[in-house]
DNA sequence: TGTACATCAGTGAACGCGCGTTCACTGATGTAC
DNA sequence: TGTACATCAGTGAACGCGCGTTCACTGATGTAC
């Protein structure tokens, strides 16, 4: 491991920048810190990333990839939608709440994704997750904006509950308003959905 | 203007500093490129707030108090409490797109808000009206969750659409995603409230 | 199997930068008598 | 009304800091013959 080929410096950056953003918070976080923990010298990240922008997309790339496996999980052994599309929520929030730094990598990076498709491809996936979760709780039909307000609603209170605005960011109570509020948008959805049927 | 004692300079650099966060980013922000802007020596801020993140406590405090003029205004002229919910979660959005670093000093600074008991307060003067509308919509009752679900609902929307990442951040589409998501909100909300009047 | 050589993946020194903050200061203002 | 003096609100120099990035380099590895 301490050989001057490392053959897997690439893979190690990437873990150790996890465990130092956690730490350190993302404006906090630096190259040449990151270099130090890995035991590297300061210039070695260079030969993997072109520059410290390009590593933080690598990490917030990984970072999608995470939530998305993590959805999935949550997600495998539910058959009812509604309970699946729940599970997916309290996921969704869980995984904020237990690494808010890798969550703000996410969404409060100031990268511009149009720059970095791999990080709007890992955000899809997850969207897609729920689009089809949305599909089923519907029967179908147009699924965009029900989608696009259920994924905003549990954005909402996981990032209010982050920044300790809401319930003080206690994750059993917010979890508990995460149920209340799918449960109110799917009620809320059915009556759209039974008006349209009607007209 | 420009005399050795100012005698307004506390107002001028609070006011120079909104524009320079929002021409900077939070994160771009320096004291020392705001005495600059504000033609006075780097060590003139000092005077009136007694370090950085004081600073921006207060333009933070500042901008809530902001936010809830806008809703106040917005509010104002309509009779019927569901729209005017409506209206101010309208408010909001336009609020935070219009100057999206100032809804980032409220909502991302790194500050523990428990140290500026100002900017809780000024937080709290919105979330009662919302709260006040709110017991409006629903004729009484509980208020507690419905509210923080309306709230996490336009505040997610919000903040997923300054990121880009819902209906690519246009205005006109993202507003009436907020009027779908608070229709959707308030026929969920019927919904609870009639099952709990028929149990 | 041995060897020449290209390429890969590290190293360490250096550059230029601007920051937040402290210090000792000075000019302007207000007030007590 | 005049004056001595305290206080207020600025100034400019300096400190210490760590950053991202570039440069010229060197040691290790893989490959063609």
């Amino acid at each position: 491991m301490d050989r001057y080929h490392h053959g897997n410096l690439k893979a190690v950056l990437l873990k150790v920048a996890f465990q130092l953003v956690g730490k350190l918070g993302i404006e906090g976080f630096t190259l040449r810190e990151l270099a130090r923990r890995a035991g590297v010298s300061h210039n070695a990240p260079y030969r993997h990333f072109k520059s410290k922008e390009d590593l933080v997309a690598a990490l917030a790339a990984e970072a999608f990839h995470q939530l998305h496996a993590a959805l999935e999980k949550a997600a495998a052994g539910v058959a009812d939608p509604k309970e699946r599309l729940c599970a997916a929520a309290r996921t969704y929030l869980h995984f904020a709440l237990q690494n808010p730094s890798r969550f703000n990598l996410m969404f409060h990076s100031p990268l511009q994704w149009k720059n970095y498709p791999k990080c709007a491809a890992a955000y899809a996936e997850s969207w897609n997750l729920l689009a089809e979760t949305m599909r089923e709780c519907q029967g179908g039909g147009d699924v965009e904006t029900s989608g696009e307000v259920v994924w905003s609603t549990i954005h909402g209170i996981t990032e209010l509950g982050i920044a300790r605005h809401l319930r003080e960011g206690k994750v059993a109570e917010l979890a508990s308003l995460v149920d209340a509020a799918v449960r109110v948008l799917l009620d809320g959805l059915a009556v759209s959905t039974r008006q349209q049927a009607s007209r």
